[in-house]
DNA sequence: TGCATCATGCTAGTTTCTTAGCACATTCAA
DNA sequence: TTGAATGTGCTAAGAAACTAGCATGATGCA
């Protein structure tokens, strides 16, 4: 094992579908996984990502239930902190204006207004 | 080989110091490789992901200077709908709040009223 | 109750990744 | 011009990742 903080590909793809899904079983993971391998070595990765403490279980009845350790908050904010240091220079803003930029479309009214206010709740704060 | 997109654990690393540096010599991705392995190891990496189509190379007298393939516009762009798909549930402006709320001590005002134009620009666009 | 279904735990094998080291070419300064 | 430094190309092997399949225990329903 290299360091276990590192993700293999496996890793990172299956880590990937516990940020957005929350949590899940294995069946879960196989059906949402690209290039789907056998139920059995999706059962046998999630044990050892488990191991490396990227994972905790629960029970659902019979079943394991697997969700990341790391609360979804903290991934994310991890996350954005990675990709604006590596996509970005380190500015936030670069960062922000990438982000509206590419999906000014999808934008709504609703949703350009609570970002104005955001931002100017930065600026009071600020001051 | 296992599909040509997705990178493995080295491979990762080293992609991530080409998208903050731009381009690099086989010298300088050592040097900035967590856990550098040996300065042969990462000549290997950087020619297999050459032949893979993640990198390409030029020289610089004698040597190498490799440098990504996709533009880096383009990888903030794919890096960015990514990042908004698995952690923000697709919403952006999730991902911006998040974005102001992170680094909200960290802009300055000059940078927050350039956001501030950015959304209005984004609203009239819209429109 | 008995059996099909669906779990998990484990082991062992293959594939992929990662690495070092050697051979050879080029550069550059003494 | 010559040899130390610094490149690259290649090969082979060790480590890590990935996978399948079997053994076994729980569940649920006819």
């Amino acid at each position: 094992m290299p360091d276990n903080v590192s993700l293999s590909r496996r890793e990172r793809q299956i880590m990937d579908i516990f940020h957005r899904l929350g949590s899940a079983t294995a069946a879960e993971v196989k059906e949402n996984l690209p290039d789907a391998p056998s139920y059995s070595a999706v059962r046998a990765l999630l044990r050892i990502m488990e191991e490396k403490g990227h994972l905790r279980h629960a029970y659902d009845g019979p079943r394991y239930v697997y969700a990341p350790i790391v609360s979804r908050p903290v991934a994310q904010k991890s996350a954005l902190k990675q990709m604006v240091k590596t996509f970005f220079d380190g500015s936030t803003s670069s960062a922000v204006a990438a982000l509206l930029d590419m999906s000014a479309d999808d934008l709504t009214e609703t949703e350009l207004n609570k970002l104005s206010k955001l931002v100017e709740q930065a600026k009071r704060e600020g001051k």
